[in-house]
DNA sequence: CTAGGGTTAG
């Protein structure tokens, strides 16, 4: 900032001459850092250029555009349409991407009319900006259409379309149409990757990514981060080491700070509890972003005491905490039985942090008091919350009820999920579990008749887990496995050293 | 100076 306001200076005294010059660098200083003030700043540096030029205005465009704000990309467009120099054919696919980001596309069509307008109608820039408009507000046929339409087609153009499909319904027809590239990018696979990674294909996502390495394309840090979530839902700690080593190798441990979070969350997810400390004690910054995984990776182990001694050494430390640090404290205190410490910490969100608390904070305080068997309190929270239940928070109330055999109010949240989600298969599994244990044999019926006429069905809960290297999975009731009857011996031997 | 990919929660 302090270079800025030197250049700043500079410009006024050495008048318009190197004005671009100048501005150039100020401007695209101020708007590459990622912070909302400096892009106030440099508005109020354009501002007083008397006759900004196109590349100017550009730069403005580029810095909206991927910025919380894009709507001031159009406003300033309007104001270069009225006042300024003709836009060239970076404008367009500037502005496009504002409308992505506001998934607007009505003035996205009016933004291609005015690239038309100048001329710029075919380039290929603004047929992938309007490819990814498109299927940012998942007008699939529309993409394809202009994808169909094109003369000429690029590398981005068939990623961008590959993206479209992998945001849509059909990450199949994604993979379709990444075959049929002629040629494919790190971006390319990574877009596919990631498709696979959101859809929760985790398996499909690891095996391109096994792909990618053999075609020997170089995986960059967004690859990387795909690849590090598969591996912490799959539990594959082999790939998540070698991708550690991989970026050890690379980059002498000192990694992005979203590289950091992702592989402390994958430590953890995937058992590591030693590892991912290290990794966490080993990053040079520790940002909200690493304090919040390492904070969530304490609370699924259950290890409350520490969750809570790691979150206030990370307010003495200074790093201000965010909604999602309160989702894994709240958890984490749920997970461990701390209700009143938990509901101390929703109290402090917002009186000594100034976070107000959304419906999943509120999901969580209605978790802590119903794990805890205080359904009467979780009732009166949620009819005193100022915003509406969903199914997430009758959920929590329903499987409270089935442990603690609360009949009545079980129904009640029942009745509500039902209207909400009428297809959701385990809610009639948790609602037959309460009646059964409550011994309401007829109502186990009614339950199970109401499952058929609906027609919905609870898929098998399955889970897996990595020996030695090799990958099993197994779904509820499995007895597939020769070792299964030592296996569940074993467990009932621990099960009864915890009751006694 | 243009386009394409991305983490932490339940």
């Amino acid at each position: 900032m302090q270079e800025a306001k030197l250049l700043h200076s500079r410009i006024i005294v050495s008048g318009l001459h190197h004005q671009d010059i100048y501005l150039r660098q100020i401007i695209t200083s101020l708007t590459t850092t990622p912070n909302p003030s400096s892009l106030l700043h440099a508005h109020r540096l354009f501002d007083h250029i008397p006759h900004p030029s196109t590349y100017i205005y550009n730069t403005m465009f580029r810095a909206y555009a991927s910025s919380p704000y894009p709507h001031q990309a159009l406003e300033l467009y309007h104001h270069m349409h009225v006042h300024g120099p003709l836009p060239d054919n970076y404008t367009f696919p500037f502005l496009l991407k504002a409308c992505s980001s506001l998934g607007d596309i009505r003035r996205g069509e009016i933004v291609h009319g005015q690239a038309f307008k100048h001329g710029f109608g075919y380039d290929v820039f603004v047929q992938n900006s309007l490819i990814i408009l498109y299927g940012a507000s998942c007008r699939v046929k529309m993409a394809r259409r202009v994808f169909d339409e094109m003369g000429f087609r690029d590398i981005a153009s068939w990623t961008s379309l590959v993206t479209c499909y992998a945001n849509g319904r059909s990450i199949e027809s994604a993979r379709r149409v990444f075959d049929r590239m002629p040629e494919r990018s790190v971006v390319s696979y990574s877009a596919m990757i990631a498709g696979y990674v959101r859809r929760s294909r985790f398996k499909e996502a690891v095996v391109l990514f096994r792909d990618m390495m053999v075609a020997k394309m170089e995986p960059n840090d967004s690859t990387i981060m795909s690849v590090l979530c598969a591996c912490a839902n799959l539990g594959d700690t082999n790939m998540g080491k070698w991708l550690h080593s991989f970026l050890s190798r690379k980059t002498k441990n000192q990694f992005d700070s979203r590289i950091t979070t992702a592989l402390i969350d994958m430590y953890f997810k995937c058992g590591s509890i030693k590892k991912a400390l290290k990794v966490f004690e080993g990053a040079k910054e520790k940002h909200v972003g690493e304090w919040t995984a390492m904070l969530s990776g304490l609370a699924m182990h259950g290890l409350g005491t520490q969750l809570i001694e790691a979150f206030e050494e990370m307010i003495s430390s200074g790093v201000k905490p965010n909604g999602v640090t309160f989702v894994a404290l709240l958890s984490g205190c749920t997970h461990s039985g701390l209700v009143n410490e938990g509901m101390r910490y929703f109290d402090r969100m917002t009186s000594d942090f100034g976070i107000e608390p959304n419906i999943v904070h509120f999901g969580c305080v209605v978790d802590l008091l119903g794990r805890a068997g205080f359904i009467e309190q979780a009732v009166h929270f949620i009819r005193d919350m100022p915003v509406k239940a969903n199914a997430a928070i009758w959920g929590a109330l329903l499987s409270a009820c089935r442990v603690y055999k609360n009949v009545e109010v079980g129904e009640l949240a029942a009745s509500w999920l039902i209207n909400d989600e009428p297809w959701n298969g385990a809610l009639y599994m948790v609602l037959l579990g309460l009646y059964r244990d409550a011994g309401r044999w007829d109502e186990v019926e009614r339950v199970k008749e109401e499952m058929k006429k609906v027609g919905c069905r609870k898929s098998p809960g399955c889970s897996l887990i990595e020996v030695d290297g090799i990958c099993r999975e197994f779904v509820v009731g499995d007895k597939s496995h020769p070792l299964t009857f030592e296996a569940c011996s074993t467990l009932a031997s621990i099960i009864s050293e915890f009751e006694n």
